[in-house]
DNA sequence: TATATTTATAGACTGCAGTCTACAAACACT
DNA sequence: AGTGTTTGTAGACTGCAGTCTATAAATATA
């Protein structure tokens, strides 16, 4: 592929890029993304709307992106430490991760709206967004296994599954995504309680 | 309130909301919930289009209400059969509930999707439809409970989401929701394998 | 300098959701 | 029959996403 262009042309707007990611996110924090138009973007980042259109497809690309930048930060693996279990280290994760979705939660819930309707968008964001935290939490739950934390026999794939599943659940049902949730989806899943 | 009209007036097509529902369905199988525009359902329904916004406000309102009208059989309750163990009965109530959302799974996405951007809406799905199933199926890990197939010190509420996440998740993520799904929720919320 | 190429801008245009207005039709009450 | 009220119909209108066209500006290459 390696999409060659034949010779120079003008070069695209460098600035342009982190502008009007920015002035989307401003705009989105303020009005949510229903009432943000394409249109009030291109016009508080100085730059025609058709310049929008050169770089993104839709808005939900757009404001994926955008989110994006600033999202990566928060989903930095949870390090293997040694002297915590893993259960603690899977309930600070989800702290961290639910904090800052507390944030921009109603952006997030948007994309999901946005994702239904459209293959390509649906398969960008489960790739780039959600299959790495899956993995996150797979990887952590093994480790959790390998340790005695959790019993040989369950289902890590499964209990993952669980744990996004449930943090979609409240996050989609508008219900509050907090430290308490963590708890609560930690604690169940390694659930101690034999009774 | 009681909502009571001064006097007479032009009564309502008795026929039309059943007519416009079932348009809606047809129009909705055959090509996914944004391709269907309100104006073509009112031309398939012979109707007016300012019809359908004297009875519902939206098109996501529209479309909540048609499914319901097809989907309410599905969502009958699991009867406890003292023959049958509870896993068994949730798993069948899951295959069940699955195999009708394979056939109008996507326009039920879509309704999440517009769920996301109205909060008004997002309550009448929550109180009509989410709600309900997950309150069968809290009922159900209850029973199972107090009948021993589930250890007494466990969190049937979280279990009870935990089931129903790890369907929405599936769901929104463009997985199969099938037989096999059911199976593994199911064997991992009752988890008999303690190594 | 001349040409080809690519981006940026401005604005027209399409399609759809949802609103609004004017008028006709169907009812209740007097 | 006459009045008031509500629904149905037809069509104009608004706002926004996304497309398209014409033109100017910025680059590389000849």
């Amino acid at each position: 592929m390696t999409e060659q262009k034949k010779s120079g042309g003008r070069p695209r707007d460098a600035e342009a890029a982190g502008t009007i990611k920015s002035a989307t996110l401003n705009l989105l924090r303020e009005h949510g993304y229903a009432k943000v138009t394409i249109a009030a973007i291109a016009s508080e980042a100085n730059v025609a709307r058709q310049t929008l259109y050169n770089r993104w497809n839709t808005k939900a690309d757009l404001v994926l992106d955008a989110i994006f930048e600033e999202t990566g930060h928060y989903a930095a693996a949870p390090i293997d430490d040694p002297n915590l279990t893993c259960q603690l280290q899977l309930e600070q994760f989800l702290m961290q991760v639910f904090s800052h979705l507390s944030e921009s939660g109603a952006p997030i819930r948007s994309l999901i709206a946005a994702a239904q309707d459209d293959d390509a968008f649906r398969d960008v964001f489960k790739t780039k967004f959600v299959k790495p935290r899956e993995k996150m939490v797979t990887d952590l739950l093994k480790r959790a296994q390998s340790k005695g934390e959790i019993a040989q026999g369950r289902d890590v794939r499964m209990l993952s599954i669980f744990v996004h599943g449930a943090f979609w659940y409240a996050l989609l049902g508008g219900d509050p995504v907090d430290n308490d949730l963590a708890k609560s989806i930690v604690d169940e899943v390694f659930h101690p309680a034999q009774t």
